[in-house]
DNA sequence: TGTGTTTATAGGAATATTTCCTATAAAGAA
DNA sequence: TTCTTTATAGGAAATATTCCTATAAACACA
């Protein structure tokens, strides 16, 4: 059998949309008694198919209305290189994504902050000093029109 | 008061970290019993500082091996062609993410799919004839460095 | 075909958690 | 001072998870 059946698809999807959905309830959506909901959602996170639960908070709320995506270039683009920079970045609270890209610049990342100039301090103090940074250019996100974790199941 | 204190980010800081810790285990990490910390949760979610709670899914394990930014440039920089590119762009479950930002472009979006085939379909048949589009690049994501939801509190 | 094994499911019982209720202590207002 | 408000504590009821046993269907194999 695949490593995720229609009944997980179904599970992992309400799962996804509300981590807070009760076993019974699941069960319910699905028409399947506790027990299988229960061994399937256990054996999911066993196979790392599920691979957390969190909670989305309100970036605004708690004071951090600015978000900056950065195209970020190296001056070398050996494997040594990318490594160096990613154990650096990866240790910045600030740095909410960061993916390797193809394309005409390495890495862009996902910057969230409060103002402009906490950012201003964290973009010289904290990201252009990473050794190997050639080049950084920002975006400002004006306005965020969809922010999503959920993956089509 | 403001609408969070010290305690409130400590409990916000280990619920976006992990939404399955009970009330008890946050009140005995932060040295408080069981009541504020539930009294307090309750009063944050409707405040809309927790937003949800979701689940956190492998992506590859699921089939979406490929993860793509695009550059979304459209032919009108007017309000209603902002309006009308974001209530078609927010309907496509492949598109996880999609912020209107400053610089040379309009839009960045972080588009999810299983493989080339899949994302070139989507690409062709439902990205590229959002009306108004006029120019999308596209940057395909090599690695994957760190994708956080965890706001700094 | 028949038998034993595996797999998925159901439902009850024990355990744990959330939610509700009452009570206490500290801080601030009249 | 005295009353009110706010934050906390802890017990009890309601709810959920977890564990246990049992049943039914699918499958392998002699």
């Amino acid at each position: 059998m695949a490593l995720v059946d229609a009944t997980d698809r179904k599970i992992l999807d309400l799962l996804q949309q509300d981590a807070h959905l009760t076993i019974q309830d699941i069960g319910r959506k699905i028409n399947l008694s506790k027990t299988p909901v229960h061994e399937r959602i256990k054996r999911l996170e066993r196979e790392g198919v599920i691979e957390r639960y969190v909670t989305l908070v309100d970036k605004k709320k708690l004071g951090n209305s600015l978000m900056v995506y950065c195209q970020v270039t190296l001056d070398r683009q050996t494997r040594d290189a990318f490594t160096a920079f990613e154990v650096d970045v990866r240790e910045l609270p600030e740095v909410l994504e960061c993916n390797r890209v193809s394309g005409t610049f390495d890495y862009l990342i996902k910057i969230i902050s409060q103002d402009m100039d906490t950012y201003n301090h964290f973009y010289q103090e904290k990201l252009s000093v990473i050794p190997g940074t050639l080049h950084i250019s920002s975006f400002f996100v004006m306005s965020e029109i969809k922010n999503s974790t959920l993956v089509p199941v």
